[in-house]
DNA sequence: TCAATACTGGATGTATAGATCCAGTATCTC
DNA sequence: GAGATACTGGATCTATACATCCAGTATTGA
């Protein structure tokens, strides 16, 4: 509802937005493992919750935890072989619309018009998801200067 | 998190659901209004919650409010003439990324990669809303068989 | 005018996303 | 092997989206 307007509509949950600033960070340091701590600083996540997130991405295999001294977090593949979606599904699953959400069990798995457009936006999201990796997300093209911290040059 | 997953992605929240609901419930009867009661009972909206939404509506001009007897709810404008984005916005406000996340107050307004695709899909998801309106969702061009209740005829 | 209908708005309750804490365990380095 | 580092997993706490309740007010129609 937000009758104050202090939510407001987002595409992406905050655990979302974590998880995908997490990746970019691993990503611009593809090589060395980076602790829960250093990535908390880096992307600006509250550390506990951050951690909880990486056991996510790590359960879903696109990080690999290290224990001990000179541990962390590592990316499983290299950035061009993980796309946003996977990192999105990883923690929230995108459910397209199956069936009708007011649950009448009418006339088959048809949906109504309403709903057919709504999945249609779900498509296009999960499209654009699908076809964009982290490297598309460190590259910067036309070099306009980044305002987060991450790309910074991927190591060889 | 829902490490249960019992959640999921989701481009529209609950509250923008039902108020799209509505506003396609009413449309689908353009003339006569409808009672909050009536609106909760084919959009499976949980009356009390319903009221709230309808109100929030009011005030953004998309639903006028007729009180006392044979009262209810009526749409301001042709269902032609109202699209999904207004009825977002009423309900929950889409924000477009316009600083970084991260809070970092360098380099101007200029968004890093990542966020620049965020902000992107955002934009197409609101694009898609901004071109379809309450007509169109009512529309039924392929008669396929509709799951849900609303897509009655429009009465002339 | 009266009574019934129906919206209004504030207060309150509940469920879940987001966030924290800590004891336990695995791994590394010396 | 000892100690330090760092992830793991469960329990718990908080904030907010979702939902309910009710007294108040406006409107209708007889």
């Amino acid at each position: 509802m937000s009758t104050s307007y202090f939510w407001s509509f987002a595409v992406f949950s905050q655990t979302v937005e974590y998880a995908l600033r997490a990746l970019v960070a691993l990503a611009a340091e593809a090589n060395c493992p980076q602790t829960t701590r250093q990535l908390a600083k880096v992307t600006k996540v509250p550390g506990p919750y951050l951690s909880k997130v990486l056991q996510l991405l790590s359960k879903q295999k696109l990080v690999e935890p290290h224990r001990g001294v000179r541990g962390g977090f590592s990316l499983s593949r290299p950035p061009r072989q993980i796309t946003i979606l996977e990192a999105v599904n990883a923690v929230e699953p995108i459910e397209r619309i199956q069936v009708c959400p007011l649950g009448l069990k009418a006339h088959g798995k048809r949906l109504c018009p309403l709903h057919k457009k709504m999945d249609a936006a779900l498509a296009e999201v999960e499209r654009a998801f699908a076809s964009t990796t982290l490297a598309d997300v460190l590259a910067e093209p036309s070099a306009s200067v980044p305002l987060c911290p991450f790309p910074h040059a991927v190591r060889a």
